[in-house]
DNA sequence: TGAAAAATAAACTTATAGTATATTAATCAT
DNA sequence: ATGATTAATATACTATAAGTTTATTTTTCA
């Protein structure tokens, strides 16, 4: 077999075996998906799961890494064809909250928390640096502000974006997570809960605006 | 046995459990913990274990109970002197990041992460309401704010509270994670950067400041 | 056709939460 | 004190799932 043919075929199976992962773990979550299953599912004998892929956690990854990308696309797209800062900040916070509404679980691993806690794996999880990609568009969006003369005078850059992502990504999570609590305790929908939540944070990086 | 003495006695069971389990969590986490190791630590056998709590999660969130009142009663007593609302926000991120150096498991947990994660329990985890206590006074604190007009007069009590705690323990918990990145990449310790970021925070709560 | 590579089947190992059961020890009411 | 009730324990068991091993089958291609 030629080395092309074999890295394409390679690739497939890979492919195979990632979609038929997501699908279950969509369907009964992480914890309740086990290497049996995926291999049923994916048509493929236990064996050759473990040839492509070391452990579970090694398919998690590879999905979180998937999306991970789906994301930052979205958001960069999204933000494009915006020049103002304010409309950014806002396009952005949208494609967070849809990403966070259509994949949860993969946004909670993007926040940091860990799926997976087996005694047996090393939870070796990217604790890295909340998906480079996000970060770099994070940046982009502050400097554009900076540049715009649209923040306040004190932005440290790097801290700035670190505390963005912080805040923002905080607030959805909780809001997800509290969605009844907001729902039957404050006088709001989700939604309108994070448009109040995102108005206010934004005045802490535009200064004083009268 | 008198039932008072009983109830004395089973007291004395439940918390000699919960300490070495404490213990246990502390030295080697929670999952590498295990029920039998916890038996022989506290020096009961297994089948009292189970007597005085259903299972490892219900020893869990009992111990995180115990913090949760901890914390809380910390928070109080370092706000209750002081009467102006900007010192009392910066007393209580104060108190939750000691919490978190602290304890940060049990911080995560409070900020809504799973710490146990398996299959045979239900996951029944107290996603209720951000440990009531400290909401409690986290709308005390905001209250407080608008009674001393120090607070933006757009405000929602109960949205903002929720609020606060999202973006401040996202922040508290970011940082926490990315100490490293912090130290390495921006030019701040954490102390500085958490300094940087409730302040610029806390400017989201009064409005134009100028 | 036969050697090398890829894939598979099936049984096995290990680890741990939780259960079942039978036994022993402590307590108390009469 | 004794017999019944209750608390505690020892021990063995079940169930589950990740990951490994080993031997076998299938595919590829020289």
């Amino acid at each position: 077999m030629g080395a092309r043919k074999k890295e394409a075929l390679e690739q497939f199976n890979r492919d195979n075996i990632l979609t038929a992962a997501k699908e279950l773990f969509d369907s009964y979550g992480i914890e309740k998906t086990t290497m049996d299953d995926i291999a049923k599912h994916a048509d493929y004998s236990k064996s050759t799961i473990y040839v492509y892929f070391k452990s579970k956690e090694d398919i998690f990854n590879s999905i979180v890494g998937e999306y991970m990308e789906v994301l930052a696309m979205q958001i960069r797209q999204s933000i494009a064809k915006e020049k103002d800062f304010e409309k950014c900040y806002y396009k952005f916070c949208e494609c967070l909250v849809s990403f966070e509404e259509r994949y949860p679980r993969y946004y909670s691993t993007l926040v940091g928390e860990n799926q997976l806690t087996s005694r047996r794996s090393k939870n070796s999880l990217m604790k890295q640096d909340m998906g480079r990609e996000i970060r770099i568009l994070i940046t982009e969006l502050v400097e554009k502000g900076i540049k715009n003369n649209d923040m306040r005078d004190d932005i440290e850059l790097e801290a700035t974006v670190l505390y963005i992502w912080s805040a923002v990504s905080g607030i959805i999570q909780i809001a997800s997570r509290k969605k009844d609590y907001i729902d039957s305790r404050l006088n709001m929908t989700k939604e309108e809960y994070l448009r109040y939540s995102f108005r206010m944070f934004f005045d802490s990086l535009v200064g004083g605006r009268l």
